[in-house]
DNA sequence: CCGTTGTTTACCGTAACCGACAAAAGTCGG
DNA sequence: CCGACTTTTGTCGGTTACGGTAAACAACGG
């Protein structure tokens, strides 16, 4: 039950409605964790339901009435108690990297493209973090507690893209390197045969 | 249906069963791609049925007969069909990022504790990554796309350790500093109220 | 009039996770 | 020698998570 308590964590900001909150995991915290509105608004219902969040109707003309979310004290006392519970160390998870495993099965030149659309995607979203962390942090430090955990979010996020983009520079170098080696003993059949899967 | 494509993907290397396939998942690619050994079976069923793969099946005295499973060229094409595809870059989806988040609203020695764990989790993990890598790849060069595909793995795995042990240590540095400025000012309550959610 | 923004909900399918069961042989303790 | 436990090889069922399509329904913009 991660999202929920993610959910949970994005509340202890402010109360939010659904749709708002779908919107901070569309910036913000979205930025490690992905959730669409749909997701959101089950796991808002069930955290409801455990009496984690209280939901207060505004009347709107017009729209449909929104829910604000407010934390119970339950609600922050489960918060509290899932945060001290030791993390679980998630694994990697990408595509990519089944790719890589199977490199002298698959054709290169796809994965070469590849390679430097994740390239340029991480060292968009790296850009992205440094702006982000010389707005708000210019001195690099924080004042309190609660943006500290904001600028070590911020920070593990710039390298980690970083990390990831040196990573796809040099992949691409390595096989650059290495069809000047070995050019035509690979698979070069082309792969237009017409079939594609639909999945 | 990533995890059948990772599926194909070690097969490529030569063929396997279930078991040997959730020993695999247990070392190598289960450094980035967790999967139990039901999971792995079940994905299994449904290649076979689609066709991508072929369990011959092997007598054996004692234990249960064995079902070694083998790319079938359509398997090969579909892999290779799956891997031309652009990647889609994962999100990091830590609990730890959000314990960070909600570092305000939360108990800060669980934290302290978890970071050192993790820390010291992420040294293991990156130092086992070097020894493998100085024992594969002395040279730090691949002969081969096989192996440059392993090479370039285990180099982003010993990366992605590094980065993050080194973030862990950051963050406790930064915690001890923090806890040095504003200290009995959080939320100093004890948690153990006797009341533990079991999920 | 049609498309977009705002706000929430519903249905459905696939993917992933998790725990149990089965069956037969090998191993270890008493 | 009997029972318990582990290894090897799988199957079954359930729950959570994830994702897409879309339906309400008003206002606002072109």
């Amino acid at each position: 039950m991660a999202l929920g308590d993610a959910i949970l964590a994005c509340l202890t900001e402010r109360p939010m409605t659904g749709y708002e909150l779908a919107k901070t995991f569309d910036s913000s915290i979205g930025f490690f964790w992905k959730a669409d509105h749909q997701q959101i608004y089950r796991e808002l219902s069930k955290l409801r339901d455990r009496g984690y969040i209280q939901g207060r109707e505004v009347v709107q003309t017009g729209k449909p009435n929104k829910l604000i979310y407010t934390l119970t004290p339950e609600g922050r006392t489960a918060l509290r108690h899932w945060a001290a519970r030791p993390s679980t160390p998630p694994s990697i998870k990408d595509d990519l990297l089944i790719r890589l495993h199977a490199l002298d099965s698959i054709d290169i030149e796809p994965i070469r493209t590849d390679l430097m659309d994740r390239l340029e995607h991480h060292r968009d979203r790296h850009e992205n973090y440094e702006r982000i962390l010389k707005k708000r942090f210019p001195e690099g430090t924080a004042s309190d507690v609660l943006d500290l955990g904001n600028l070590l979010l911020l920070r593990l996020g710039a390298r980690h893209e970083q990390m990831v983009a040196d990573f796809c520079e040099e992949a691409l170098d390595a096989l650059s390197a290495m069809s000047g080696k070995d050019k035509g003993t690979g698979t070069v059949v082309p792969l237009d045969d017409g079939k594609r899967e639909k999945g």
